[in-house]
DNA sequence: AGGTTAATTCTGCAAGCGTATAATTTCAAT
DNA sequence: ATTGAAATTATACGCTTGCAGAATTAACCT
């Protein structure tokens, strides 16, 4: 840890690039947070896990909070570019798009402790700083308009129509299904069998949106 | 805080009992919680917060860990029992008591970017901590069959019935929905209208268990 | 090969942390 | 009034924290 050089040697480095560097140390701070919580993330653990000097933290960000606020910016974008490769898979058809959409919404890795952790870890911070709340209340409505446009899809598939009040509400309503089955899911893995989310998800949504998702 | 003592004078003080005193501990802790996430709740800033001197947390608790899961505890249990007193006030129909429940689970004070704030500061030692966990889902189920039994009784009251299976599916649906709405509602207060989760939750918990919960 | 630059390490510091313990003060019983 | 017990304050200690600045070293350029 901090101990007193004792050895009289300097420990060896390789320099990176200056994106590289930035990035390790926001994955290892990422790391930190999801193992010890806000409490864990301090200079000194972050630079360990990184494989680097505390010092190293400084020259690349002026100060701790600089390199959090890059972390929850990262995070948040990984999560929803991830979300929209899923869905890049799905084939045409809209219904079967939207199941996708929902069934990699309540399934791992998407319901996962570590992330539910780093959600949580960064919300006290959402709610002070006004630029995490931008990213934050972007990135949530980002979500739910894309899962707004797979429902209209979907509803037109089976030759039905909704105004945009009505979608809107819909999109809410099925956004806040899948955002509790995942919370619940990772915070309590162990209360819900295999493919028990999933499953409930689909018939919910299903019948919250007047259609058949699942096949019985 | 924790200025030298240079007038020379102790500071007064009132003896209180112990329970008050715990008590007291317990309220400024989340206090201190909400207002500055985990790395806020510091034993100094605790005990300015109760009016009192940072030994005195030492003298009701152990250490500092077990003030915070005292907290949590008190967190808990207070936030269920709220939600079981607003239910004794709706009448004796099943579905307008299945309806109260629902309602008052997403409206204010029980939406509130604190009660979030608080939740989210403690999900870290809860998955850490086997006893934090023991407490978390042991409330978690409480509601939830509070919620289920709410359910077989409106279900019953519109002669259809549902066996125990099919209940559970019902229940876990149902609370991911209100779990949902509650979180967005506390992380984007700004993002619904006055009496729009409640509306939505209403139609989608009808959608859900095929009943007609909400006048239109 | 040698020199330059800046990426990286190293050392140190002041402040804040949780905790231990001794010194006081309040309050109830007498 | 006096005393006794325990609630509360006060002080101190050892560690950790974020941050600063000087010293070093790796890699690139000529």
């Amino acid at each position: 840890m901090g101990w007193p050089n004792v050895s009289g040697q300097r420990r060896t480095f390789r320099r990176e690039g200056e994106a590289q560097r930035r990035e390790d140390l926001v994955a290892a701070a990422l790391d930190c947070i999801a193992a010890g919580g806000p409490l864990g993330a301090t200079v000194r653990a972050i630079a360990e896990r990184a494989g680097v000097t505390p010092g190293l933290i400084r020259h690349y960000f002026n100060t701790k909070e600089d390199l959090i606020s890059a972390a929850y910016s990262a995070l948040m974008t990984g999560l929803n570019t991830s979300g929209a490769l899923g869905l890049a898979e799905a084939g045409g058809d809209a219904t079967a798009r939207l199941v996708a959409f929902v069934v990699s919404a309540v399934t791992p890795p998407v319901v996962d402790p570590r992330a539910m952790a780093l959600w949580a870890g960064f919300i006290h911070m959402v709610q002070r700083d006004a630029a995490m709340r931008n990213v934050h209340s972007r990135s949530y409505l980002g979500y739910r308009n894309q899962l707004q446009r797979l429902i209209a899809a979907a509803l037109v598939q089976s030759g039905r129509a909704a105004g945009e009040p009505e979608l809107r509400r819909l999109a809410i309503a099925c956004n806040a299904v899948i955002d509790g089955l995942w919370l619940e899911g990772s915070a309590l893995p162990e209360a819900f069998a295999a493919d028990e989310l999933p499953a409930i998800a689909l018939t919910s949504v299903g019948a919250i949106l007047g259609l058949q998702l699942k096949k019985d």
